[in-house]
DNA sequence: CCAATAGTGAAGTGGTGGCTTCAGTATTAA
DNA sequence: TTAATACTGAAGCCACCACTTCACTATTGG
């Protein structure tokens, strides 16, 4: 639960960057690229690359993997789901909350 | 395409930050809620809360009124329908993507 | 009217985070 | 072996942002 709720913290912290996501878009699209192949059309350094890597990673929304000396990165489709469940888990809330209001109006109607 | 990009943008980082989250999340359970009901529990100053829903309201999470000297929120659950549309087109562009990797390998066998 | 309540605006502070440079390591190519 | 490539670690810089305090306005209850 707890951990859960920090895995839900970090998601969005990382996301909450542009650069990142635009990782994980780019990383959707075409298929695992190295770190350099990330960092060209970017406009910033392989090394801001790498440090947005680690947090992508840390939170398992990217997957990547060293093969030789470059660095292959793939989106960890999974890693998204979480998003979803929090957005889903307010809809469910709200929804429950109109209709526990639904239930005073109807018993108040009585 | 341009204005929903910048939208995306502002939707994360405003779900960034774990009190904003708090807010959303509070809300969607008990109804609307006063600025200083949404300040009691959370630790923060009724000046921070201000802060923050001015930043939830300017991307459309939360709708406010004032009615009289309090301000009375709620959440816009439309909202939230941005981030499941950027998780559906992440997931859409993966699988797409897989489709096209499935092809070529087809195209091989033959 | 007076006091209490609810919120707002401005300004300042501290911390975090994204980015850079630079100096290094490990791998590959010639 | 030498040179080039691909990345990594450390350190520093700067902008942004969450938050505070303080002074103020607007509303409401006695």
């Amino acid at each position: 639960m707890i951990a859960a709720q920090t895995n839900v913290n970090r998601i969005f912290h990382a996301l909450g960057d542009p650069t990142r996501r635009a990782i994980v878009e780019r990383l959707s699209v075409r298929g695992p690229l190295s770190a350099s192949a990330l960092a060209e059309p970017m406009g910033v350094t392989v090394t801001a690359i790498t440090q947005h890597l680690r947090v992508l990673e840390d939170c398992r929304l990217v997957r990547t993997e060293k093969v030789g000396r470059v660095r292959s990165c793939r989106v960890e489709p999974s890693g998204l789901s979480v998003l979803t469940r929090w957005v889903d888990a307010q809809r469910t809330r709200w929804e429950r909350r109109l209709d526990a209001m639904g239930a005073i109006l109807d018993e108040s109607d009585e």
